[in-house]
DNA sequence: CTGAAAGCGCTTACAG
DNA sequence: CTGAAAGCGCTTACAG
């Protein structure tokens, strides 16, 4: 903590007088409105060739560089796009939804102006006011895991798309990930495999991931006529610790495959089986949900896992919420009904055998 | 991917105007002048508490929030700092880096504008110079990981820190892990536990924290008057499969105790010592790098581990940043030697044992 | 103690 | 095709 301070030398800030519009239109010899016309290329104006070469090369010899907060006082759009997060470190999950959120803002020439809550409501309202303050365009409010919100009611002043999260009483548009067909998929993936008996680890926690993917397992064997068979369903804590307590009873419900509610799940049933001298996949098969890299990618053998789609998330919410400015839609009565549900990838590796399990 | 799209039911934003201080003023009572002295409470001017107090309450009862572009414009503030970092979704790491950033930048009132570069140098180029549009008051420019870097030649014309990485020029203040003395410590640790032989595996990416932590190593060893052994220093991948390639060499080394350079090394080493029947602390003692919570916390038993000081470089590299904008300090010739090192903290669990190993 | 006025750097009808 | 001028919403010397 301590600092070694032995000599300040960095570049004085020089004081140097930014060079403005004014700066480059005087130069090119044109007014300041024939300068911002060639400058911003705009198209409803018919400049000559020649002036809007002069004023670029002015523009270019000045190393002029425009001053968005005025350019955004002028026309009321600060092309910011304001971004709440309730937690980005606890997991880079968040930090995919960013990710892909920054990259769409970027084509369309906007920044983020990112506000970690840590889910406090006071930090929550303060982020609200300072976006306000700072004219975002718009805003996206989003969860590092998903679930139900209650949208805060100062959001409502603004245009807003909630991703991975979705309000309760469904003010605003959604972007969701499709839980249901992640657990149907990964279901499906066992399936194929030529497994019958398959178990499914869930959590105990209720969530939009806990109910989605039941039901897409469910349906998946549904489809595929396979017998339900409520010994095979089990619920735990949703870590390690809950997968390495489960083992015991997916080896009592002879399962051949296990559907994991996550990776770390996953993890902890690797754990177990490993004690009891349990093969993977050679004597059952596992895949996880959430492919974490640092666990899915390394564990022995690697876990194949079903991918939450954050970036594209991050890639959808900003698409949606650009599109609510460009046309903002009429206030109806009724329900709002704006969901986009964006599909869970598959990425297979080394836990699931094609061969019938030596257990079955 | 489908989007349900029923009714389409939110708040109409209404184009309301926006309440502005001139309203304000004229609701009050009195001028836009005496109006921003009062709500901005500036005390380099005397007015009545009566005053004050008329244009506080018309404030809000009309319901007026600065806009801050405009302020901004007026005195040449954005109240904002950029914040460039290179990869915020590989790792948590980089998560807590902006937490830390954040909440200082909050106690000054300021938000940050954050880009994630994917290390894409167009992207950093263009980062820059949309950030100069926005009039941020300085950058910081961070890494995820602790590594010296090149400062974009851009970013000289701003106030700037750099956050977990340095410059190789030393042209701007740095904040960083201090590698040592993770390494003392660690070592330090297992020394305290009773252990002489110690193996620390090392990564073969050389970095700060491939030669740092191999310092506070040898000091630590040397501080115990521990003979130094090299068969007990080996170089590998820096994860969970060169952890798992170390642990014959580790064995051979006859080592009771051994030093990862981090967690997922350790995590590795955790498995190869599991198949061969060797049990963790009893028969050796294992301290990580990273506190890689998803791992450390999880494995079996949990893993003591060195933690990386992400939120507190955030913290600091953010307050440094803001010293540098209140009293810039004058352009010298020499080095800029402006390096503050942050502590590394230490997570006890259960992977180290008190008890002479029964190896030794 | 308070007001009138210029200015921050840009955009955009409105004329010509 | 281009210029003069008003305006975006605030701050801040400068008077009084």
């Amino acid at each position: 903590m301590k600092r070694e301070s032995i000599s300040h030398v960095f570049r004085m800030l020089e004081p140097m007088r930014k060079v403005t519009l004014n700066d480059v239109a005087r130069a090119a010899g044109v007014s300041v409105a024939t300068a911002s016309w060639a400058i911003n290329n705009n198209r409803k104006v018919n400049l000559t060739e020649d002036t809007r070469e002069k004023v670029r090369k002015a523009a270019a010899e000045l190393g002029y560089h425009p001053n968005v907060l005025a350019k955004s006082l002028a026309q009321g759009s600060s092309s910011l796009i304001g971004f709440i997060a309730d937690d980005v470190a606890t997991t880079p999950f968040a930090g995919r939804i960013i990710e892909g959120a920054q990259d769409e803002a970027w084509r369309h020439g906007k920044m983020l102006l990112i506000i970690n809550t840590d889910e406090k409501p006071t930090v929550e309202t303060s982020a609200i006011r300072l976006m306000g303050e700072h004219q975002v365009d718009g805003i996206i409010y989003s969860t590092w895991y998903h679930r139900p919100i209650h949208l805060p009611d100062a959001l409502l002043n603004h245009a807003v798309v909630s991703v991975n999260c979705f309000d309760l009483q469904a003010r605003c548009p959604a972007v969701i990930p499709n839980e249901r067909q992640g657990g149907y998929d990964a279901t499906q993936e066992l399936i194929h495999a030529g497994h019958q008996r398959i178990a499914f680890v869930n959590t105990t926690s209720p969530s939009p991931a806990q109910t989605g993917r039941l039901e897409g397992y469910r349906a998946a064997l549904e489809k595929a006529g396979i017998q339900p068979d409520s010994s095979l369903i089990m619920y735990v804590q949703a870590d390690q610790e809950g997968g390495y307590a489960a083992a015991e009873r997916i080896l009592a419900s002879q399962a051949t495959a296990v559907f994991c509610h996550n990776d770390r799940v996953a993890m902890g049933l690797y754990d177990a089986f490993r004690e009891r001298g349990i093969a993977i996949p050679s004597d059952i098969s596992i895949i996880g949900f959430d492919n974490q890299e640092v666990i899915a990618a390394h564990l022995h053998p690697a876990l194949t896992s079903m991918g939450l789609p954050h970036y594209e998330l991050g890639v959808l919410g900003v698409k949606r919420l650009l599109e609510l400015r460009s046309n903002p839609e009429p206030l109806e009565a009724g329900e709002m009904n704006d969901v986009t549900r964006v599909t869970c990838p598959i990425f297979r590796r080394k836990s699931i055998s094609k061969v019938p399990s030596k257990l079955s």
